[in-house]
DNA sequence: CTGAAACCTTGATCTCGGTCAAAGTATGTC
DNA sequence: GACATACTTTGACCGAGATCAAGGTTTCAG
């Protein structure tokens, strides 16, 4: 159709190959909107172990894994949420309690001005729509683990653990095989455990063959089944 | 003013002393709209355990408390959310994993169809942005719990819970005096641990000056500071 | 190759909170 | 008043996961 391509043609060159029209914020834009993006983004590379300053800028995750932590007293520290490619990190509305956003891989992001994505939520309720869809689907996330760290045990929660990296690593084939992004102490920091519990579930589901470990952080699921039967829910 | 007479004028009289307009949903609306959805609202009682039936509408709770809950295997169960008056109910787009909503106390309800919030959504930015100040508060709480889920202790989690409780039973004067929502069973749900951990905990925080419990759900807070200190953040 | 730093695994022991058991306290019904 | 039901408290004991300790593996610089 006509259209369509005119739409092609005015797209940014740079947006075209980009997984976040696929089903990132950017899905939301027509060619004009993008256009006008285009123009005021910036790409960057970051490298792994970065904080990411929070509040001047929305950003689509182009490659790469971002943790959000909280603090605690006597240096406890939780992880309570990660960003996979091709989500988007920024927010409108200040979080009331202090959240550190890091780069847990390297990673590449495309930065848009606050300004100019808060004015378009005002003008155009697809965006708006699509910022609310995302945060519902992190509130959903949240409370998954909120059952996680209530209710299951330790074994059960890296179970789920590894099940979650699966489908979020590579949302188009849910691979079996690939690279966990975290450090044991990220996942214990995630799941509320310790490193050594950490590693202790991970020994277990590899010496009853329901995993594979190559190199520490390679993983491979030999048994999805029996994993999600330990899943717990 | 004379234009915010006429509004006044306007305005439904079921709405004018209604808490919702204050900061919950109904805040986002002007006169002309509420007097629309005013039509089409339905005002009801719903007494302490009556399952909500989630899907067909949003409601605003205009006293009481709902809690939301999930349920894993071995009845292990975990509630993911409380909600308080006048915080409202319901959302666009299904949850990926159900969760059941059910009355903890009596509960009053105003409650409007799906489709006529979901068409003011597209017409009007300012609910738009309503709702996603809404969820994000609840990604926050959600985060709060998380946080105390993974790496609180369970006096910890106990003194949390009494000062959540505390600022939200009565938003306006955060009161010092309150009646406990919640059975020792819904407590240890939503903290992640035992009635009995729970019941030890009480008269710990009790035995120490803390609080006071009368008629075992009856609670005035003596000493807020030390209690704030008891909560690990 | 050597050494150092960072990360991971495994074992021994301890502890917080769970489990099991029993008794106490409201509230309501007949 | 007697009884039943639902909820809460308290005590004794146990076990999942934390803590403490030591050693293994990987990576990288020189």
């Amino acid at each position: 159709m006509a259209i369509g391509q005119n739409a092609q043609a005015d797209m940014p060159s740079i947006c075209r190959s980009c997984e976040a029209r696929r089903n990132g914020l950017c899905s939301a834009f027509n060619a004009c909107q993008l256009s006008e993006l285009a123009k005021a983004s910036s790409r960057q590379e970051v490298s792994a172990g970065t904080e990411l300053p929070d509040g001047e800028t929305y950003s689509n995750i182009l490659s790469g894994v971002v943790k959000l932590t909280r603090k605690l007293s006597n240096g406890r520290q939780q992880i309570v949420g990660l960003h996979f490619a091709p989500d988007f990190l920024g927010r409108p509305f200040e979080p009331r309690r202090p959240v550190r956003a890091e780069a847990v891989t390297n990673v590449t992001l495309c930065s848009f001005p606050r300004s100019i994505i808060e004015r378009m939520m005002q003008e155009s309720p697809r965006l708006s729509g699509k910022i609310i869809e995302h945060t519902l689907e992190q509130l959903d996330e949240a409370r998954d683990w909120i059952t996680a760290l209530g209710r299951k045990t330790a074994s059960e929660r890296v179970a789920s653990f590894l099940l979650m990296i699966a489908v979020n690593i590579d949302p188009a084939r849910h691979s079996t095989d690939f690279e966990l992004p975290l450090t044991r102490a990220e996942i214990a920091d995630f799941l509320g455990l310790t490193i050594e519990t950490v590693s202790r579930e991970l020994t277990l589901l590899r010496t009853d063959g329901v995993i594979e470990i190559a190199n520490k952080r390679q993983i491979s699921l030999k048994n999805v089944a029996r994993l999600e039967d330990r899943c717990g829910d």
